[in-house]
DNA sequence: GTCTAATACCTAAATCACTTAGGTAATAAG
DNA sequence: CTTATTACCTAAGTGATTTAGGTATTAGAC
């Protein structure tokens, strides 16, 4: 585990990206992917998640689909095309943002 | 300028690391070193930079010395062993954290 | 069969680093 | 003499995230 402070700000990045990259998922499908692509590192809590959820539909983002799933509820969120455009602007804003934390640190990222 | 979010968790780590490279510093001098740095991309705000000095320095991380330039003040920091150690540390957390990021977000981070 | 862990959604108060917005004062430049 | 820069500082406000709750279904262990 990292320390979570890192974590901040990347959150809707994290959330678009993985979006984006495997398409329809529901909630906590994606914290287990996230849990996964980060090897156990990055832990997304529920209470950050789903507000984060709601507030990227709410920008047209992402977009949804309930499913009933046997008598349990499934939220399936899937990408639009305006998120799609903006998961690509934050991604190469974050990595630009490494970039010059490689200078000001003097670390070489890779 | 990048979105200032990203910039969250990091401020300590940054401090300590244009510390411990160029040794005794004051606060208005890190400012212009890491703007310097990071080609003026990052801007430390003082409201920020001040009670982070203060406070790395009440956790025994640095060390300072109140000099008379004429009739201003300066109050120079330098980083003290228990620093040294924090921020090595610190870095190399960062560094992990950036590794697992390229992992989430598949990209490379060089 | 029932108890716990995992699945699956959610909200709301509290936290805390940081921004914003102040304040003081010396020096340099125009 | 007025503005920009240097140089320190504090405190209220902000906002993403944590913490701490709540509801309910399904699977596995004992």
């Amino acid at each position: 585990m990292h320390s979570p402070e890192l974590l901040k700000g990347t959150l809707q990045t994290i959330v678009l990206k993985v979006l984006k990259d495997h398409g329809k998922m529901y909630g906590y499908e994606i914290t287990q992917r996230v849990k996964e692509l980060s090897l156990g590192s990055i832990l997304l809590t529920e209470g950050a998640l789903y507000p984060t959820l709601h507030r990227l539909e709410g920008e047209g983002l992402l977009k949804t689909e309930t499913v009933m799933f046997g008598k349990r509820v499934r939220k399936y969120y899937t990408i639009t095309t305006e998120g799609k455009a903006s998961v690509k602007e934050r991604v190469s804003e974050f990595v630009d943002f490494i970039k010059t934390m490689g200078n000001v640190l003097q670390v070489e990222m890779n």
